[in-house]
This record gives structure tokens, C-alpha cells and sequence, in this order.
DNA sequence: TCGCAGGGACTCG
DNA sequence: CGAGTCCCTGCG
């Protein structure tokens, strides 16, 4: 069958560093720096070659309204990297790490999920439950490149429908009655997932901990990766680590206290302040 | 076989 | 309030 396919360069971008990083847990690796991706309601591949970066099927519009918002790829990566490393030596390190890692504009719903299913859990077995939920709960998505079936990430009403039962056979284990009362959340309303709301990522973040499962981790990750609040630095305990050996001559920090720092000295570019250390403190001996 | 990793809820003092 | 315990699964 024939599709199209748009071909753009762009720098600062890694595919690998950018898919698997963490931030994202649908996709497959078919080659190396080339991935099928499923989001969005879509199946799509993308392949890198250098700076050029191949994303098939797409036609110029979804290209532009879909997959480059998606990726992130409109954004001056090289300005806020220099930002973060004007006077700090680590973010500099941090940085050049993983220069070409992007956080991605996800479907905050799928990020709510996913991430209250990332509590206690490590990346390969968060992507197994997701992966799961989806094959059994998800509506069947085209490919227009092959005849296999690929399965959108599943809904509120589907998950609800699946109930406690469903959710555990896909191996959620206790997280399962969170995302059902995070499926009720949305549903009544008490919870929105409207990307272009007007609240501040404060008043989301109280938003978010509603929902019983969610805590100060898992919403401030869903409002990097979902609402795109790049004010929030997402601390897990390689981020703690991290800001504690590097940022507070190694002693024990509270989580509060690194919030602080971190809102002082990267503002508005402390998801990707976060992100480079996560990577960077993974990527070192102990 | 077992100990461990990983956020948050819940209980107890 | 803080400290401790439990939730579930896969991995080494």
C-alpha cells in the first residue's frame, strides 16, 4: 500500500535518548533509531539518519498538527540546554548526556495511566502492563504500512469496564483500584483532562492528587508529560539522587526542599532539568 | 528461594 | 505530625 512519508532535520534530537528515556512506554524498536510509535490514536514509524528524521505514514498536515508537536520538534532545544547550563557545570555534564532527548506532548489521559501504573515498578514491566491494557482494552488502529493490529491506548469507559478484575489479569497488582478511581475521576468530571485549560499547575497538581494513587511524583510527571508544565521538576528517587550528590554535598533531601531549589534555579525549564539529571545519574557508575 | 526496587496509602504512636 | 508497613511483579 502506498503512503506518504515526510522527511525533516532537526537538531538536538535523538529518537533513542528521546523514546527511551522513560517518559513513554508505547512503542517498539524495530532497528536500531527506528521506532513504531503508537499515540495519539495513531500508528506511526519513525526513523533517524543523522539530523534527518524520516515519520511514515503522514501527510504534511498530520506531520504539522500531529507528529512534530509530538515529538516536540518545533522547539529551540539548544537554547534552553544553554539556559540550564549557565554557571552549573552539572547541567552542562547533564546535558551533554542525552542532547538530543526531547519530552514528548502526550495524551494526558494515557500519561495518567501510565504513570500511576509506574509507582513501585520498573520501565520494562510499566511498558508490559500499558502495552497489555491496550491489546485487551484498546480499539484496533490501522497500519498502514503492514497488516498487523496494533490497539489504541484505552479509554476511561473502557478501563472502567475492564473493572478491578480485568486490570489485575493485565498485572496492574494493587495499582488497579487506582486507575479505576482514576477513571471515575474523569468521568464525573472532578478530574480534567483538557490540555488547554486555564488552571495553574498548581491548582492541576491538587487536581491530580485527588485521585487516589497519584501523589506528588506521578502528578507532577503526568503535568510534564501530559499538560506540558515544564515548571515542574518530577523527582523519583534517581532525580533525588541526583540533586542530592550534586546539589547538596550528598546529604539526605527532602523532597520539598529540592522542589524549591529546583523552581529557583531552573524555572520554567525544570522538567528538562529533571530529565537530564534522571538520564545522566542512570547512566553513571554509583 | 529470596531479597530487592519502586511511589503512595494507610496505620500507629 | 513522622515513622513504619504494606501493596505486586519481575529480576538477579
Amino acid at each position: 500500500m502506498e503512503y506518504e512519508s515526510i522527511t525533516v532535520t532537526a537538531a538536538d534530537f535523538d529518537i533513542r535518548q528521546t523514546l527511551e528515556c522513560g517518559q513513554c512506554f508505547r512503542y517498539e524498536k524495530m532497528a536500531d533509531y527506528h521506532y513504531r510509535v503508537t499515540a495519539m490514536g495513531k500508528v506511526v514509524y519513525i526513523r533517524q539518519r543523522g539530523a534527518d528524521i524520516e515519520v511514515y505514514p503522514a501527510t504534511d498536515a498530520e506531520f504539522r498538527e500531529i507528529w512534530s508537536p509530538y515529538f516536540d520538534l518545533g522547539r529551540d532545544y539548544s537554547a534552553i540546554k544553554s539556559a540550564l547550563s549557565e554557571n552549573c557545570g552539572v547541567m552542562r555534564a547533564a546535558a551533554a548526556f542525552a542532547p538530543g532527548l526531547r519530552i514528548l506532548n502526550q495524551d494526558i489521559w494515557e500519561t495518567l495511566v501510565s504513570f500511576i501504573i509506574s509507582q513501585h515498578n520498573a520501565i520494562p514491566n510499566i511498558a508490559r502492563v500499558v502495552n497489555t491494557l491496550s491489546e485487551r482494552y484498546g480499539t484496533p488502529v490501522a497500519d498502514k504500512t503492514a497488516h498487523k493490529i496494533h490497539y489504541s491506548f484505552p479509554g476511561p469507559e473502557a478501563l472502567l469496564r475492564a473493572g478491578i478484575d480485568g486490570l489485575t489479569a493485565c498485572k496492574a497488582g494493587f495499582r488497579a483500584r487506582y486507575i479505576i478511581d482514576a477513571c471515575e475521576s474523569v468521568l464525573s468530571g472532578k478530574v480534567s483532562i483538557d490540555k488547554n485549560t486555564a488552571s495553574s499547575t498548581d491548582e492541576l497538581r491538587e487536581m491530580l492528587m485527588q485521585i487516589k494513587g497519584v501523589g506528588g511524583k506521578v502528578a507532577d510527571c503526568v503535568l510534564v508529560f501530559g499538560y506540558r508544565r515544564t515548571d515542574c521538576f518530577p523527582t523519583d528517587i534517581w532525580v533525588k539522587r541526583a540533586a542530592e550528590k550534586f546539589y547538596f554535598g550528598g546529604n539526605p533531601t527532602d523532597i520539598k526542599e529540592i522542589h524549591r531549589f529546583a523552581a529557583e534555579k531552573f524555572g520554567e525549564n525544570a522538567a528538562y532539568a529533571s530529565q537530564y539529571l534522571f538520564h545522566y545519574i542512570r547512566s553513571i557508575p554509583c
